[in-house]
DNA sequence: ATAAGGATGACCT
DNA sequence: GGTCATCCTTATA
């Protein structure tokens, strides 16, 4: 069981290298959000380095611009955007000041922990991400948060609320944690829905975990 | 297989 | 100013 009030983000300087270094690093962390009382964690399990304005499959590629510019500031801060008009997908900022680069959450391994004061009768941590999600109670769990669109609302990031929050500070609704997990063998593959850059083995997970993304009927 | 949905950047006038 | 193709997806059939 997670004891988060023991745990400390990971600080800036976890975050200051480039984005492949970052990814593989993250695997099997802990994503922490606090939304409205309720504090939800899933470990990290698939995650997809997106390079600076080199990378032609990067939002960054064609250099700075409102949306992205968190992609080129301080490392370490959540760049959120909005896509195909109703999903958000959540990244974290990679190298320097000044240098573009950042790393994709693809899926997220739902943590049982204490959500709230422990009343009786308060829900399960689950039982809030499945109704963040809309699903039905029994639904399989790996519907909760095998996505980046299904994670980012499961976890009720949104770019509105989290877009260039600073995930190393402890007052933060968005952090991410150390464990003693040890990574086992990291699978790397190109990335998904791509059209460019197809030939980078850029996205990390963890070999033979059940909830990483899109492996239901062996596509993909 | 494909429809759904909305923001964004590129490229015009 | 305006239009349009594109988009790091998901839920449906």
């Amino acid at each position: 069981m997670l004891r988060e009030k023991e745990a400390l983000p990971l600080p800036r300087s976890f975050y200051n290298a480039s984005p492949e270094v970052v990814a593989r690093k993250l695997l099997g962390r802990i994503l922490v959000a606090r939304s409205g009382g309720f504090q939800l964690a899933g470990r990290i399990v698939e995650v997809e380095a997106y390079l600076g304005v080199t990378d032609p499959a990067a939002h960054a590629f064609s250099g700075i611009t409102p949306r992205n510019a968190v992609l080129f500031g301080e490392p370490g801060h959540a760049y959120v955007y909005f896509i195909y008009g109703m999903y958000s997908c959540l990244n974290v900022s990679c190298e320097p000041q000044g240098k573009a680069g950042c790393v994709l959450f693809r899926a997220l391994e739902p943590l049982h922990l204490s959500v709230s004061n422990g009343d009786a009768g308060d829900p399960s941590a689950e039982e809030v991400l499945r109704r963040n999600r809309g699903l039905a109670p029994l639904a399989p769990a790996r519907l909760i948060a095998s996505g980046p669109g299904r994670l980012s609302q499961a976890f009720g990031i949104t770019r509105a609320s989290h877009n260039g929050v600073d995930l190393t500070s402890p007052a933060s609704p968005l952090q991410i944690v150390d464990d003693d997990f040890r990574a086992g063998e990291i699978v790397a593959t190109p990335r998904i829905g791509i059209r460019k850059a197809v030939e980078h083995p850029l996205r990390f997970y963890l070999a033979g975990n059940a909830f990483v993304s899109g492996k239901v009927s062996g596509r993909r």
